[in-house]
DNA sequence: TGGTTGATTAACCTACAGGTTGAATATGGC
DNA sequence: GCCATATTCAACCTGTAGGTTAATCAACCA
């Protein structure tokens, strides 16, 4: 799979976009990471191994605990590739089709 | 599924991110879109169906014909979204954490 | 050395994603 | 009315995602 793909994909649940939010205010170990939820740890741990294969985050390794942190290389890939998308969505721009289009409308 | 889950599920096959680059040169009807890719009619109606679940996209009727088009909201809610971690990939912020963090790298 | 805590691995289950082929449903042309 | 074209629907297959429980690995503690 490629590489933005994988992103995509770990970015589409939203246990994980949580675990992304809950790192954005620092370093926590899998403990930590899964109190919230009402899964078990060993399926937190599950998407931690995907976060951390979509290059999201990293881990360390203090004594018995797992620190992960935010990584946040991958999102900067997908706020780029979005802003590819940005004058869609900002009708800053009129276009012919646009304005034919408002013609079309009888001012409801 | 929450919206932005689905929005990102839509977006993780490097098929359907391809049929939203070809709408982003204009509306295109099933056989248009189906046309570069290996894969049966089927397959891609089937992932315009995802696409219009998602809000990506949206059909016209036109004879026998269904013209596809973009539909960039949902692409501007993942943009919001991945604003909120923008100041983990610019560097241009100073934490505490990071202040101290520099000072125990001896200059590497 | 043996028990406790933190985390991962293994085996399993169910649901769904993405592909196929074949049949069905519009719509326009003759 | 009939045929061709455009598209979807239905049934099926295979792989994988996300969850479970049980077992294992690793590091500290006493």
């Amino acid at each position: 799979m490629d590489r933005l793909s994988e992103v995509f994909a770990a970015l589409a649940d939203p246990t994980r976009r949580a675990i992304l939010a809950r790192l954005a205010d620092g370093e926590a170990t899998v403990n930590q990471i899964a109190e919230p939820f009402p899964i078990s740890l060993q399926a937190v741990s599950k998407h931690l191994k995907v976060l951390e294969r979509a290059g999201l985050i990293s881990r360390g390794r203090e004594a018995q605990w797992r620190p992960c942190r935010l990584d946040a290389e991958p999102l900067r890939e997908v706020a780029d590739w979005v802003a590819g998308y940005q004058r869609f969505w900002e009708q800053r721009y009129d276009t012919l089709g646009e304005y034919l289009r408002q013609l079309q409308q009888p001012e409801t």
